[in-house]
DNA sequence: TTATTTATTTGCAGTATGCAAGTATTAGCG
DNA sequence: CGCTAATACTTGCATACTGCAAATAAATAA
């Protein structure tokens, strides 16, 4: 298991390179950043300010004017909790939802690019090696989290 | 091949998560940015300015600030090619030689930590896996590099 | 009711980013 | 040789991201 490091740094570095260029629709021009919250905001139903900041590993303050820009950018939308006004609630707008779509679109293109130089079986082993590597990362209270205890 | 962007995405962060945590050592508190510039002065023989500028995928006017700050903390050395006095070699201190390696132990003990969830048979395998995914993000052209074609 | 906790937002100060322009050195070409 | 163009790198500047501290608003506890 010689050079893991190394090895799991490149693909680190390339995933990072994948991301960059995969936020960008005709309309809007994301940071990866924005990308990945409307993701989360998908993924997750209705989730609160603190849930999506929490999962993103980013300060809540530095989230909030995030969120603040993709509102003004019309693609989110911040809804109070009836049960408890002090949370706000995050969803996509009809628009966010069509950018995110196309985004994910455009990932999925780049990924099936990638995994097509792969035979049949190298995609499943990779695919299946990416979910055992989640699962160990999130048993791993030592690692892997954004505020490690 | 359900999911694999969700799959990949998860994995992204929580290996950003990793690094993060991974860049202090008791003398220096090194940002991610500045412990991967270490790691490649390290792993490329001598490199001149660009070269690491392009590996990282980072501007080359902001990677010249980065490394004065990384010159300036006594990690790093510029020595002009002798050859072509425009050229920049870069190479670590003997200090910097001893961040990087407390940093890369340090990074493995993370690493380790998350592989001793699995069997020794699975950890053969992702490892395997992220060698093919590696090769694999290097074969395509639409894919994967800082500066897409 | 009043004090405390929780969720989110704003003030601010420090840092990172990249484009445009600058300097220094080398290469090309008459 | 002498001049222009190209290359490697650095600085100016304007912008954006970051997180701590403090503020606001709403719910809970006492």
């Amino acid at each position: 298991m010689h050079d893991l490091r190394e090895e799991i740094q490149i693909m680190t570095r390339r995933l990072g390179f994948l991301n960059r260029n995969c936020c960008r629709t005709d309309e809007h021009d994301l940071s990866p950043i924005q990308s990945s919250i409307l993701f989360e905001i998908e993924r997750q139903h209705a989730p609160s300010m603190q849930q999506v900041a929490e999962t993103l590993g980013t300060d809540i303050t530095t989230f909030s004017r995030q969120v603040q820009a993709l509102i003004k950018l019309g693609l989110v939308k911040k809804t109070p909790n009836p049960d408890d006004r002090r949370i706000q609630l995050l969803s996509l707008t009809t628009e966010g939802r069509q950018t995110a779509a196309r985004i994910d679109a455009e990932m999925n293109a780049y990924l099936k690019d990638v995994f097509d130089k792969l035979s049949e079986e190298e995609q499943e082993t990779v695919f299946r090696s990416i979910q055992l590597l989640n699962n160990a990362m999130l048993k791993s209270d030592r690692c892997c989290t954004p505020f490690p205890g």
